[in-house]
DNA sequence: GTCTATAGGACGATAGAC
DNA sequence: GTCTATCGTCCTATAGAC
């Protein structure tokens, strides 16, 4: 098709760009050269320009890592096994952070919350959508809905906080060692 | 004196400056007007421009939250009440976050840890040494070395992530559900 | 130590042809 | 849907006077 084939290079271009190098960090020119798409196209698919392109682009991330959470907790009855599992899938892609993919939202949720009202809107929503599908998962499993809606959002900044440290360190190991304290975290 | 005053208006601002908008997101031209110091001094103080001004005040920030951490470790015995009046006081700048003062290196060390060698450095080193202060109390707690270590990589990676929750959903309670979740944390 | 002026490039965005 | 050309602004950094 003619029409979705270009919109959708430079979309997942720019999902890529934005969560490695933030929103400042990246440039409209850097999208379309590396998406492949034609030049003349992006303002034509994208008419709000670079923020419509972020706010689409952390829609996009946040469908990823939701489908990702949920392929984790599907796979494991136990609510810490399957939060462990998620961890480990994600620890994985640090042996080479240049092809990273499944980077939740961080960066540009700090960049942008003081500044675009309507990306900060965007990042919440996606870390809402994350702690939900943690606390459906924790209440199955006999929490309480508070307790619930409270571990989930510590699961989300451990997450964020994790990949963080680990690229700073430029090390898989902060994240395992966040996996390992799961369990704890999960005793009642 | 002539010589200090204006470096360390400089730095001040700059270091006010990347930690709310980063990197990318933050010139040169508004760190000199917010800082008030004269406009032609900037690279006399920092010939390696832009970058040097960073890694300083990465190194600034790094020893401002190493003192909040001292602060609240030296004021309570038990390590889990240290920590949760580090969280706590943190907590208390999410009421106005345009004003925020110690905040951690996250957002410059997530936007360059894969475009400036020098400043993903600045920011590992910060991470460690307060990683280090963090273990120093869970030892003479009683923790063995490896415990101790582990357990201050993820109490890093909580308080940063912490902070991107927060201000992506401008509210204090995720770090403050993060404190009440501490004591789990440090159960044997 | 500080100033002005400016180079030289990248940026986001628009206009108008095709 | 796509193209080229271009606007105006911002950026980092430098040169040379004082």
């Amino acid at each position: 098709m003619s029409y979705g084939d270009s919109r959708e290079k430079i979309l997942a271009a720019a999902t890529r760009l934005f969560q490695l190098q933030g929103y400042y960090g990246t440039g409209l020119n850097q999208i379309i050269k590396e998406s492949g798409a034609p030049k003349g196209s992006l303002y034509y698919h994208f008419p709000d320009g670079k923020e419509q392109l972020a706010i689409e682009a952390v829609n996009e991330m946040s469908h990823y890592i939701r489908m990702k959470i949920k392929e984790s907790l599907d796979a494991h009855p136990d609510p810490a096994e399957s939060i462990q599992a998620f961890l480990q899938d994600l620890s994985s892609q640090f042996t080479c952070p240049e092809n990273f993919e499944g980077f939740p939202v961080g960066l540009l949720a700090a960049e942008t919350a003081l500044k675009s009202e309507k990306l900060q809107q965007a990042c919440q929503s996606a870390y809402q959508e994350w702690e939900n599908l943690f606390a459906g998962k924790l209440r199955s499993a006999g929490f309480s809905d508070e307790k619930a809606a409270e571990i989930s959002t510590v699961l989300n900044a451990l997450i964020e906080g994790g990949i963080i440290v680990s690229l700073a360190k430029k090390d898989k190991m902060p994240i395992l060692h966040i996996s390992k304290q799961i369990p704890n975290l999960l005793k009642t």
